[in-house]
DNA sequence: GAGTGGTCTAGACCACGCG
DNA sequence: GCGTGGTCTAGACCACTCA
């Protein structure tokens, strides 16, 4: 017995559900299918409206509300096309370590510890979901700011390609772009977990500080499009440094 | 001489500045001047695009980015109002101390340390910028879950008006309810400040830990539309109990 | 100059809330 | 039943990009 094709791409013109968010599932659904990848163009708006035989307006609908989501982004002129995820921006204010460094007047630097095959014990087999013994690409680095280590990193991505380790990743070491190159999908969200604890031995070491230094311990873990995780990083900043920002609320320009 | 009113309540069908983006700005200014108060209802769509001599459309366009600011709901059937910001809503999640204890299965609870009118002392006087021993509402308590401390928490108020501490204001003893109450505009913007520290001696006593406890420090400053701070608060969170989670990305449903 | 997205119009019909 | 917002149309003109 074929079970039925589920969510064809046919708009029910007279379906309750509004025929801008049958359009929004639609082409949602062919970006997380990977049949619209990112970086590519949707087909121009006129040529979607005349294919489901709706309006251009209702089109713009639809795709407003792509681009709400952060899955689309348009060019004027040219046209809208599939957005790449920014997954290691911060909820606060902790967004590029560069730009942020450097805003403070203070040179940013990452030294890289290691960077070396290993297989998943039982922590890391557990985080990733996969199995024990497992080959993984495990990343070690420190952040600095004025040569002064202010972050230690760890991070893990799944290693199933044979492919070798590239300058090219090493220069943009984000757990996303891990990911994204050893990986079969691309990652599109990711889960952090912020606690308040005290460096271990090992950090404080690392981090050249005394014992009882209060950090922050951030836990990253990137998922691809079928939400089975793809990359998991440890990151310790010295809390006598770090502070997180936030502002919530109605706009009205910037305060100090 | 008379300077000429900015920003005059007409639109220019012809100008390079979109029709939509200067009616936005127009409720946004009326709003935020308190000329539509929070709560109130703007005026029927129909009747503004008459106003202006424009589309309906085009009316929905200025609201629905009044509607993604935050400043305004829309009630089908009834009108689209100007909202109440949620300024105590945490970027990670933290949001609701009672929700988030209850979904854990805990029971939560909050005791009153002490409600006092104080004189500013520097620091105080520094952070809501007022004179030094102004007079200033404080409020001490603690959140716990199981009648365990989890949360200790010191707020500060401007004290203009005379008002007598209310038992409403007790029971929502949110910073931004408490600003409301006690200032002249309501407040707009909210600033968090978020630490990893280790708790003094006063705070590990209050919270039941022993020393080395590592802690979040919040700090919450709330301003009005003037940009003036109304409100600052400095709540104290076991780093132990206390984790912080935040998702970034295409949605996907969810993820547990 | 051809193709694209950005804006705007002047209608239309619907579902909902309320008296 | 009336007023409200939610959706949708079939056009239109513009500014932009790129060849």
């Amino acid at each position: 017995m074929k079970s039925i094709t589920p969510h064809e791409e046919i708009i029910d013109k007279y379906s309750i559900i509004p025929i801008y968010y049958q359009l929004f599932k639609i082409l949602e659904k062919n970006i997380l299918d990977g049949k619209l990848k990112p970086g590519e163009a949707l087909p121009p708006e006129h040529e979607i409206a005349e294919k489901y035989g709706i309006s251009r307006m209702t089109v713009r609908r639809a795709i407003s509300e792509l681009i709400s989501a952060g899955m689309v982004y348009s060019q004027k002129g040219k046209g809208n096309f599939v957005a790449r995820p920014k997954l290691d921006d911060f909820a606060f204010e902790l967004v590029n370590f560069y730009e942020e460094i450097q805003k403070r007047g203070m040179k940013p630097g990452s030294k890289l510890l290691g960077v070396k095959i290993v297989r998943a014990d039982e922590l890391l087999a557990g985080k990733l979901e996969i199995d024990l013994n497992a080959t993984c690409l495990h990343i070690r680095m420190v952040l600095s700011a004025d040569d002064e280590p202010l972050v230690y990193e760890n991070k893990y991505v799944v290693y199933t390609k044979q492919k070798p380790i590239l300058e090219n990743e090493l220069k943009d070491p984000s757990l996303s772009n891990l990911a994204t190159i050893h990986g079969d999908h691309f990652p599109i969200i990711s889960k952090r977990v912020l606690q308040a604890s005290i460096a271990t031995e090992e950090e404080a070491l690392i981090l050249g500080t005394g014992l009882n230094m209060p950090v922050f311990v951030v836990e990253q873990t990137v998922y691809d499009t079928e939400k089975k995780p793809i990359g998991w990083g440890k990151s310790i900043y010295r809390g006598d440094r770090y502070k997180l920002t936030s502002y919530i609320g109605w706009s009205v320009d910037d305060i100090s």
